[in-house]
DNA sequence: CCACTAAGCGATCAATTGCTCAATCGCTGC
DNA sequence: GCAGCGATTGAGCAATTGATCGCTTAGTGG
């Protein structure tokens, strides 16, 4: 119908052309692929690709009345600087794909201050959704991004721990990235990096972060610790003993939100996150098995916000009253 | 399936909450009724709703190659310090439609900014799409939105004029409305308004805009002026004869976008916007039949900065290589 | 040069969705 | 008290959509 003198659209391109007829245009299929000059059936996958790579960007422009409620209640019982509270995704769902909008749009107002800020962050599965839910084209040069955890796995891998690369590379801002084993074997050889100089600089950015994003883990048999074999089934089981129920960036705490003094702390590299700081602390953490963790980091005040959904959000307030 | 304890989620609530698990759960309509308790109609109405209300919002993410190429080569031909093109929506769409987003992009961008700032606005419905697609929730009670163009009409009607109010409704922000006509029956009515002191703060507040963002209005026979009755048709083909080809804020312009000095424009109330400002002066506005009158505004730089669509760009560079 | 693999394409078909219509509900005014 | 009126509901149905399958094509390695 319109002709287009597309010289040579990437498929991309037409990947999001699609989805915006479809998704903001309102079009039906059949009227995209006569648009674009392509069968039905390509439209189709053209759309299905443009959501799938995140080409198109759902936001929920409205506050639950019930997610408010929630907001409010975690903020007054446990002081909180920030708090926001995704609605449920129904049963079968994954809670970080609930929470990843809404960690992202909280990400995104500290992206978008003019001043210049150091971010640091955390690792784990939700804030990998957090980034992948960031916007990109959002020019932030003038701020840095510094990993709160080391990125030498056991095995070699690294590819749990691009979530700073993966941001940096999306807004363009300049990173550091933490060069030490997220765990080491001994306290004297995580002492022996954190001596190194060009460590100890990353150490002291991270320390003077501005503003902190991280994830929160769960201690019991399913901790992402021992899912990815920084700690031993042993190490877990000693340190469940001595009360661990949560940890942030690698580091251990108790049911009360104090960090241990045995196990994994006393060989965990990069940069604990004090209890009580005054500059923004973010928790992004759902579901069901984290709940005593996320009670345990808010009520020591390791973190000052959290990002979470709904019955996350419900079952923390049952448990911490 | 889940239980809810909602005690009485308001019907936007409920829509919200059905436009989140559709779109961003991928849940299907029935596992929504199911999940809510109402029977599939309802979900399906309450999806439809959410949609329609606004509650969702759709973003792309991604610029389109062709989309970026016109905005190079506009911002290179009129030297603009910002330029959005957005995607067509197809050829029986609205152009309004499609730029309602990137201009409410645009503008959140200034919004989002720390320092305290003067916004200045226009009206139609081009401005109108952008208000309505503005997230509500970001505050900004430190800005202050001021109107450039008068709020009183012929026929008392001020339905099209809430433009600035809608806004500061949706952010909080303090609003001066300029309450005087859009254009009096005598220079003499004009004046004597713009003497009084009060409007007088309003006209100085606007002159001292930070930031601008207008309407381009078409000066031919379907002119939005003389569709809304602010001219008579006489008028229109007075000024026609003149060399009108267009119209920011109420005040009549030329091919080349100087400003005419006959016709209603001496009767005109409110503030003029100035060629060659060094603030952002930043335009809204798409549609074939108003080329003439964008390449016009641009030439002269009444405005530094735009939002068009794909076919609007490639006619506006046409028409002024 | 040929076999093999992976990716993309179009057709068919079942599931999902959105629309229309008649019935019901709740409210207003007589 | 009841007729009238608008809004809301559920049922049925047609259009739209997404998945599967076999086929073709392009690229790879022997």
């Amino acid at each position: 119908m319109s002709t287009r003198p597309d010289p040579e659209p990437s498929l991309q391109d037409e990947a999001a052309r699609a989805g915006w007829l479809y998704y903001v245009g309102g079009l039906t299929q059949d009227q995209i692929a006569q648009d674009l000059g392509v069968s039905r059936q390509r439209a189709q996958r053209l759309v299905s690709r443009a959501m799938a790579e995140g080409l198109i960007h759902v936001r929920l422009n409205h506050r639950i009345g019930a997610c408010v409620d929630l907001e409010k209640a975690l903020t007054a019982r446990f002081g909180l600087t920030r708090c926001r509270v995704a609605p449920d995704l129904g049963p079968g769902s994954d809670g970080v794909r609930a929470i990843a909008p809404a960690a992202a749009a909280e990400f995104e107002r500290f992206l978008r201050m003019s001043d210049p800020l150091v971010l640091a962050l955390g690792t784990g599965r939700a804030l990998r959704g957090m980034v992948d839910a960031v916007s990109d084209g959002i020019a932030a040069e003038h701020h840095r991004l510094v990993s709160l955890i080391g990125n030498i796995a056991p095995d070699g891998s690294a590819s749990f721990f691009d979530v700073v690369m993966r941001l940096a590379d999306k807004v363009r801002a300049p990173h550091y990235p933490m060069p030490v084993p997220v765990i080491s074997s001994t306290p004297e050889e995580n002492a022996a990096f954190h001596a190194l100089p060009p460590i100890r600089r990353v150490v002291d950015l991270a320390r003077q972060a501005d503003v902190i994003f991280v994830g929160i883990g769960q201690m019991s048999d399913d901790a992402p610790l021992l899912k990815d074999g920084f700690v031993t089934r042993e190490e877990l089981d000693a340190m469940q003993a001595a009360g661990a129920v949560g940890e942030v960036a690698g580091w251990v705490f108790r049911r009360d939100g104090r960090y241990l003094e045995v196990g994994t702390n006393r060989r965990t590299g990069g940069v604990r996150v004090e209890p009580g700081l005054d500059r923004p602390a973010i928790g992004i953490a759902a579901g069901a098995t984290k709940v005593p963790a996320i009670a345990g980091a808010l009520t020591a005040r390791i973190v000052n916000g959290l990002v979470t959904d709904e019955p996350t959000a419900r079952a923390v307030l049952a448990l911490a009253g």
